[in-house]
RNA sequence: UGGGCAGUAGCCAAGUGGUAAGGCAGCGGGUUUUGGUCCCGCCAUUCGGGGGUUCAAGUCCUCCCUGCCCAGCCA
């Protein structure tokens, strides 16, 4: 994967955080003795790729632990073979470095437990606190009754302890097959808390694991798993989403049964949702597989994958995790709020560069025909320490064609016939002549220069209030850029009307090839690496670069607030 | 009409009995060789609604309303 990590900032350096629930548990637990350090984890099933989602948790549970000097384990929750690959272990894990976190020793996966988790419920058997059942699935749903009636008791409930065990043992040994007998702690089936109503705690399963291999056919459940693991690690704080809420007593349940080393407190907050997007593995599968976007790392995805290739920063979703905090009330983030992170962080450190997308010749009447000079441009007026680059300068040039109107509105003030504008870095131009083509279409401009504004600057003290990026026409090269635009039409795509789903909002030009040109320092841009089209947008060229054919894609575009105020209504994008 | 959780501005969100932080968006103005950035100002007499307790309620009590989650041998 081509991609670098441009932090300059460090994660080291924790601002003032905002005060949420969470932090005053632990405030608390720190203050009462109940805990001297906190320890918290990030628990991913490896069945997909990682998104923006994850990055609230991610950012969540490692920055608490860099807050408090605690720390934070990844560990993989893998239970389920079926679903999980070793492809997506290995995606999150560079998902999570490039957001800038370190697990320093503290890898783990819930496979690594399986002998121990297989002793507890030997334990749990024994107690008679669970019991191997024999209803198939069909049957032991109809028996789990509904939101609204309690379940009844299996009957292979109350089998004696030495009966069960024997069952489970061989259930591990292969004996069964598939789905043939579960292994259900003993709780209670009238709970209206359909969790506690005898769950299945281990399933037979003869798949392959991407870790175990073959080993076992037998597997433990999340809702097992997760608080043992917990225990086995250490954890203080078992910070999960909103819908593990009511798994909570469960969690305490088998924690309170088992002579583990501790109890830690599982707490809920709200997951986050972006306008404009999906955030379900779910459906981000189905986008992929059935070929609506290219793959995780498409651009247009939430995914980390994509957002990191279309250009948005480590620190951008790291601000923007800080920025919307962490509660319990569900909630939807304007995407507005992403792109704000993100024009914060690439106008601080993105290069300016020129590039034109949909080019309008312009000749200057009164240039020398055979002259090329080179003038100083600043990389970075945010970052003196950018420094500066020469860019060429002649005759014929390209502004980009929305920047000229024949009649303009009141307030505009870019080119138009007599008007002056400033070329950035180079003169001052007026428009003497429009020259239109066979279709009456716009073909070139006309111009004169005034050569005592070298640089862009006059002393007299002339009002020139428009500046406009520009390219030499003879010294400029052919780039491709990507314009991306929401992969939703609608805020919700989640809540379609009746008879639609959430592809019946796709949209339609979320993405937008052009050849555009671009001044020549741009034939050199690295993959991953970002420019600001100098009024344009944000750029990040993608891994998609040849040598001499670079390919960008666009970020996000600058804030405008001339467009906003409707004068200009056709943008080319 | 089972269980769990949540309602503070268009979107997030702080607030832990003492008189509604902050951010995004929006609006207005200033600076500007990017209509960008930056800077300044405005933007909740009121916290889902009604009662009640209190000198004092977004915070406590009570009734109601609305929304979200749960019936995988998924996590």
């Amino acid at each position: 994967m081509n991609h670098k990590n441009e932090e300059s900032d460090t994660l080291t350096e924790a601002k003032t955080p905002v005060s949420n629930f969470i932090r005053t548990i632990i405030d608390n637990d720190l203050q009462t003795g109940k805990h001297s350090k906190i320890v918290t984890r990030f628990p991913p099933e490896p069945n997909g790729y990682l998104h923006v989602g994850h990055t609230k948790s991610i950012c969540l549970n490692f920055g608490l632990a860099r807050d408090y000097q605690g720390v934070c384990h990844l560990r993989f929750d893998d239970t389920n073979p079926e679903a999980e690959d070793v492809e997506y272990v290995d995606s999150i894990m560079e998902d999570i470095r490039w957001l800038g976190w370190d697990w320093k020793d503290k890898l783990f996966y819930a496979s690594d437990y399986y002998e121990k988790l297989y002793d507890y419920a030997e334990i749990l058997i024994n107690d008679g606190k669970a019991f191997v059942c024999e209803l198939s699935a069909e049957e032991m749903n109809k028996n789990r009754g509904t939101l609204t009636q309690p379940g009844i008791d299996s009957p292979w409930r109350d089998r004696p302890a030495a009966e069960n065990l024997d069952l489970f043992r061989r259930m591990r040994a292969g004996e069964f097959a598939d789905g043939q007998m579960t292994l259900r702690a003993k709780i209670d089936m009238r709970s209206g808390n359909i969790n506690m109503r005898d769950p299945v705690i281990y399933r037979i399963k003869r798949a392959s694991h991407h870790r175990t291999g073959d080993k076992w056919c037998i597997y433990p459940m999340y809702d097992y798993t997760h608080p043992i693991s917990d225990a086995l690690e250490g954890i203080t704080h078992s910070i999960c989403t909103l819908e593990f809420e009511d798994h909570r007593p469960l969690y305490d349940w088998i924690l309170d049964q088992l002579p583990v080393p501790c109890h830690p407190r599982q707490i809920e907050f709200a997951r986050l949702n972006l306008s404009y997007t999906v955030m379900s593995k779910r459906l981000l599968l189905t986008l992929v597989k059935e070929g609506y976007v290219n793959g995780w790392d498409d651009p247009r995805m939430p995914t980390v994958a994509g957002m990191r290739r279309r250009g948005f920063t480590a620190a951008a979703l790291r601000e923007l995790a800080d920025r919307i905090g962490v509660a319990k009330a569900s909630s939807t983030v304007d995407f507005e709020l992403l792109q704000y992170c993100v024009r914060e962080d690439l106008n601080k450190h993105a290069k300016r560069v020129m590039a034109v997308l949909d080019p309008l010749k312009v000749i200057i009447e009164n240039y020398p025909e055979d002259t090329t000079e080179m003038l100083e441009a600043i990389n970075n007026p945010e970052d003196e320490t950018a420094g500066t680059r020469m860019i060429p300068f002649s005759r014929e040039l390209y502004i980009e064609r929305e920047d000229f109107l024949t009649d303009p509105p009141k307030g505009w003030f870019r080119l138009a016939p007599g008007a002056e504008i400033r070329l950035k870095h180079a003169y001052y131009i007026t428009c003497k002549e429009v020259v239109l083509d066979a279709d009456g279409k716009i073909d070139k401009l006309i111009c004169s220069y005034d050569p005592a504004s070298g640089g862009g600057w006059t002393e007299d003290a002339r009002k020139v209030k428009g500046t406009l990026h520009w390219i030499d026409a003879s010294n400029c090269i052919p780039v491709e850029a990507r314009i991306y635009d929401q992969l939703f039409t609608v805020s919700d795509p989640m809540s379609a009307e009746e008879g639609k789903t959430f592809l019946d909002y796709l949209n339609p030009d979320s993405l937008k090839v052009i050849k555009a040109l671009a001044e020549p320092s741009l034939a050199e841009a690295k993959p991953g690496e970002s420019f600001q089209f100098l009024r344009l947008g944000y750029f990040c060229a993608d891994y998609d670069s040849k040598p001499s054919a670079p390919v960008f894609n666009r970020v996000v575009t600058l804030k405008d607030s001339w467009q906003k105020k409707g004068v200009v209504s056709q943008r080319l994008v």
